[in-house]
DNA sequence: CTGATTGCAAATGCTTTGCACGCCA
DNA sequence: TGGCGTGCAAAGCATTTGCAATCAG
């Protein structure tokens, strides 16, 4: 998928007028080298590890070209950043689970789903944009077993919990 | 519906060991005379205009005990504050469409949606907690006849539009 | 009385911006 | 060469917090 990626990205970046840069490249590079969801810190702590300068302003003015040019979509965890979604480009329609126990996202896809928006959207007088489920869930296998391993790896990494501001 | 509310936050204050106070009363009060969705900002200014002298400190803070005690809903319009939705009371299921036009917000229940979300959640191994549809569209009246009267009623009250920060 | 609550101002944390310099086309 | 792009530090904003004074129960 690299190639398409590319692809978009300078049909876009001519389009605009705009320029290739080291700092965009480098960027583009480590977002779409996995297709995990990042906030721009844990972007900008990545670069780094990857031997990158690009500084944080860099960092967030790319950001919102991606978005713009729709390589990446930002998505509410509603822990009081912007998380970033590299996985559009493959998986137009997918939706997000979001754990309550442990912040884990999981994505999904449904046709049914896609359909039933399709239809909602139109009964209400628009036109389908985009649709995005939000489930917020609790882990089932934490309730019977009393442990999930995400939970675990969460509070390793220190991670923020949903609606957690702090 | 005063009634259910009064009664659900005083159930909440004294299982709390909490105090009713002026401020909260005022507060909620003035939440509750609509069935709009608000900002902490626009709240404390109808808040001004009704005469209640509550600072931004306890707006905030009684903010987060009313979602505490699920009488009001944060919901994420993008827009970089975060906006509150009262009616979750009465609509404990509903669901929001957001114009990317004007950004008015519709909402809208529908059980068909209720029920795959539930079987969806299951699937995926969770116990469902709080679902939300989070639908983007564009306003088809707008693109039919070129206008459409929420769009310039937003533009009077200079709205911040959606995916607009500023 | 005693601990919860408030207001104020200061602090926070994420994100954006002004500006001078550097670099792509 | 002409701007676009970058880094830095400063500014912006929404939100949170420390603290002393105040108030409810």
């Amino acid at each position: 998928m690299e190639e398409e990626i590319r692809e978009k990205l300078d049909a876009f970046i001519r389009k605009k007028g705009l320029r290739q840069t080291g700092q965009r490249d480098e960027i583009v590079e480590v977002i779409f080298a996995t297709d995990e969801h990042f906030t721009p810190d844990e972007l900008f702590d990545r670069l780094r590890a990857a031997g990158s300068r690009a500084s944080r302003a860099t960092v967030y003015r790319t950001l919102s070209l991606l978005v713009e040019a729709n390589l990446i979509h930002e998505i509410e965890l509603g822990d009081g950043q912007t998380t970033y979604d590299p996985n559009f480009v493959d998986h137009p329609n997918h939706n997000h689970l979001i754990c309550v126990d442990c912040g884990k996202v999981v994505e999904f896809e449904d046709s049914h789903l896609d359909l039933l928006n399709d239809c909602l959207t139109r009964r209400l007088g628009y036109r389908p944009v985009r649709q995005s489920l939000r489930i917020e869930a609790a882990c089932e296998k934490l309730r019977k077993s009393g442990t999930c391993p995400d939970l675990i790896q969460a509070r390793i990494r220190g991670k923020r919990l949903p609606n957690r501001k702090k």
